[in-house]
DNA sequence: ATTATTAACGTAAAAAATACGTTTATTTTT
DNA sequence: AAAAATAAACGTATTTTTTACGTTAATAAT
């Protein structure tokens, strides 16, 4: 990695970064879509990315680009793997570093959304994205679903306060399967990392369901203890 | 990711690739770490790595340097994640690709190691690496205890045919504590994907073990079904 | 033949996951 | 004001999985 007749080889790989960008929208899981405007592939869909630029590492490129786009920060976010395919651009080489983040939906700003020719799709729906951008939302998803295994998604992609019905639906949405709702709320439950609030929402039925949040503390308590999150 | 002005701004950004290999030598687990004898940093020990040419992916420059060091092909190998730092490179901008390979520790041409200089190290034996490598060992590790809740390792780390003691073994190695014999074979042969042998390893008892080796189908229809192979 | 040693087999107890029935709080309808 | 409707909350029995641990078997060395 140090060898000096290497620098002359290289001096033509670009590096950049695509987003993989997950929202949940009451009981369906979407991803944020856009309609390219620039050239190339004018009027193609694609993820959001950039190139990373030499004075930055590559999250604060995705987080950059991210923040031009919703208007969000500190944005969960990972890295999910490198994309690195001689071929895969036609134009040049470059390497494209697929990452994931989780949004709540309610935060972002619609008008920068939608100024950046953003849609949200379900992962059913998906239009043909260019080049193998499919690929990775495809390998997204994947992660996400084994990620869900062993952490509490919910902190990410649910509102600050959530109802177990919420978050029950948020597991459905991302195992694409029923679950049963004395089990799920047993399980969750028993890690102790719910707070109960008094109020309740009352939005989705006469009785209401009351509100939950995250005990931060405890949750980091939890991981550190290498315990893990199965639902 | 296709903007034009980015075009020069980056043309000084290198990628390159860093190896974290495992091998396995009876009951203990271990790193195959350089002494560096070429600028910079001679003398000094550290991952065995190389920059990623414009025509070969990343996996293939990895495999490439493999092949160097080791005289093996077709190892088993994963991107673990990207390392890019903005500093951590201190002469210029340079992402590096952390991929780590699994080697059976006896398939490997000494001659070759040996005259690049590479030693095997137990994890707590490890020197001092150059720039982040300590850190790529660390979370190879990490990756290693992962995926062997959810993947045989012995698979690649094991000589063709071995004993249930040595496959144990390394999963002990790798979780780092004693496991039940009875429980353990219990549990990997529930599975189904072990055949087993009539000859029979005495080198390490009197009594002595069968050997077992893998049935690569059922293990790949396990695998499609999304099983996982929790020991 | 006896002893030593690790491998192989088996079973009981504890814990976790699954399946499923009943009650409760509230709003809407009558 | 009572009855009906509805999703939430609570609880318990059954099945499956995990854990703990005792016994027997095969072989080489003595």
């Amino acid at each position: 990695m140090w060898e000096k007749d290497y620098y002359e080889v290289h001096d033509k790989m670009y590096i950049g970064t695509d987003c993989i960008i997950f929202g949940f929208d009451n009981g369906v899981l979407k991803l944020l879509i856009f309609k390219r405007r620039i050239e190339p592939n004018v009027g193609e869909y694609s993820l959001i990315g950039s190139f990373v630029k030499l004075e930055e590492s590559i999250s604060n490129a995705a987080s950059r680009v991210l923040h031009e786009i919703t208007g969000l920060q500190n944005v969960f976010m990972e890295e999910l793997k490198t994309y690195n395919a001689v071929e895969r651009d036609p134009g040049f080489r470059c390497v494209s570093v697929g990452q994931y983040a989780l949004i709540r939906i309610d935060d972002y700003d619609k008008d920068l959304v939608e100024k950046h020719g953003a849609m949200w799709y379900t992962f059913d729906e998906l239009p043909d994205l260019v080049l193998d951008h499919n690929q990775m939302v495809e390998d997204a998803m994947a992660r996400l679903r084994r990620k869900a295994k062993y952490q509490p998604i919910g902190l990410e992609l649910l509102p600050e306060k959530f109802t177990l019905p919420q978050l029950q639906s948020l597991y459905e949405a991302i195992y694409q399967r029923k679950m049963d709702s004395r089990n799920f709320r047993k399980k969750v439950l028993s890690f102790g990392v719910l707070i109960k609030l008094e109020e309740k929402d009352k939005t989705s039925s006469r009785k209401g369901a009351f509100y939950y949040k995250f005990d931060y503390e405890k949750y980091k308590e939890l991981l550190a203890q290498g315990i893990y999150f199965v639902v």
